[in-house]
DNA sequence: CGAGGGTTTGAAGTGCATCAAATAGTGTGG
DNA sequence: CCACACTATTTGATGCACTTCAAACCCTCG
């Protein structure tokens, strides 16, 4: 028999948040000591859909990680619309591009759905990073990873039609092996996926209908089914510069 | 009188070299060392006006730095059209995003004007980074300010017109400080810097023409003079997040 | 002067937004 | 399990923004 005292319920969500990062790319190879150090500054955040995280122009406080769920970056401009920068999900962070340059958040965030999330101080990550090379190294492939995708969302914006963005999104839902057909399910609601898109709800529906007629496709509620991805692909790529399973392809 | 030899034109040209590169934000606060050795592993290159530097999808083997003159980047879709993703002069880099990642160009470069680049080993620069932490935390925020803008761009895509984002980049042409009048050159052809913009060449020059029936606005060739800066600003800031002396001036 | 690129203009077409309204879907209280 | 309220999605009609195609104009440089 053991005399050791089981662990606390704190001690087993450390446990678990520590198993949780490691398989992370942004924590690949970075010291089991850093790794402490990120868990013990944290805290774990649990929001419910709708809230907002933080507004643009706020001070930033915090850098967040996303463990479960959907957060939605946006902007509003002065007219009162709202630009949808980006939808983001398990993995990915957040709060990031505002490190060491003017304090101010870019973007304001809010969960889609329900969403549990890791929030970090801005300032120890800036420590860390200073402290952890690796840590500072992966940190510079993760933000260029999501400037090369930013590039792509500009290619697209400016070549691509409305359909054709849509099914370059479909395209990048599939898994990268991918042949003949493939069901997926659209990720979030149509409406947001619109804004996404860089659309209307209006445009969205009409460019869904357009692509069925296209390519073979059949939609039913939020699934979708792809009769041929290599049609697809010819269609939804010919005004990129890459084709289907293609770089933009997380 | 002094004995020591006179200095060799080379000697003189990398003292030129470390006094350009020293001002550099890039290099700011970056230890003598690391900057000789900058030196000693890259070349200054010229290339005439036309010349590819490098295509999308070459492997990268080299940084550039601008000393002098215009570099265009950009993507060429499958059915033959150009997106021209930036144009960049003295003080910017490219060829960096693929540090660290597969080792890629994601877009083409070419020389817009002649142009001087300071070229540097990709291997190199990695090695650097690796070995000076300040290096790392200057290219970190190079690259989180390069995402900024981009995050920017898209917003401008998506929700101005034309003539709104042909004023919002004439804006940004402007000195931080402007009120009332401004007078000032376009920096390339109009052209070009409609693909810039997104929009073509015809589109370019209708949309100079409603921006100057909008607000008040001269134009003679590349010069053009903005009457009254807050009403441009009034006209262009408003399908955007932020006014005139905004987060993307530079 | 003439050739060729950059720029503007005109006419016509396409794509997306807008406004308005119908329809489908979902969750709630009875 | 139904009726209601509310939201998401679709559809139709119309207009504006941008592109396309064609042609003229303008510069400048050999």
């Amino acid at each position: 028999m053991m005399n050791r005292p089981l662990p606390s319920v704190a001690e087993v969500a450390e446990f678990q948040l520590i198993e949780f990062l490691k398989h992370q790319r942004f924590f690949n190879e970075v010291s089991d000591a850093t790794l402490h150090h990120f868990v013990e500054q944290s805290r774990i955040k649990t929001y419910p859909k709708r809230n907002i995280l933080f507004m643009q122009e706020d001070e930033a406080h915090h850098f967040y990680f996303i463990m479960h769920g959907w957060v939605k970056l946006f902007r509003e401009t002065l007219d009162g619309n709202e630009a949808v920068t980006d939808i983001l999900t398990t993995g990915h962070m957040f709060g990031v591009t505002s490190l060491f340059e003017n304090k101010i958040y870019p973007y304001s965030a809010e969960a889609v759905e329900s969403v549990k999330l890791v929030q970090l101080p801005i300032s120890s990550l800036e420590e860390m990073i200073k402290s952890d090379k690796k840590l500072a190294l992966n940190m510079l492939s993760a933000i260029s990873r999501r400037s090369r995708e930013q590039g792509h969302e500009i290619e697209h914006l400016s070549m691509q039609t409305a359909a054709q963005r849509l099914g370059c999104f479909l395209l990048r839902l599939c898994p990268m092996d991918s042949t003949g057909e493939v069901i997926l399910r659209l990720p979030y609601d149509k409406t947001l996926l619109a804004s996404r898109l860089g659309m209307k709800p209006e445009t969205f529906s009409r460019s869904l209908k357009k692509l069925g007629e296209q390519v073979d496709l059949s939609v039913d509620g939020a699934t979708v089914r792809i009769h041929d991805i290599e049609q697809m692909s010819h269609y939804a790529c010919n005004a990129c510069s890459q084709t289907f399973p293609c770089e933009a392809h997380d």
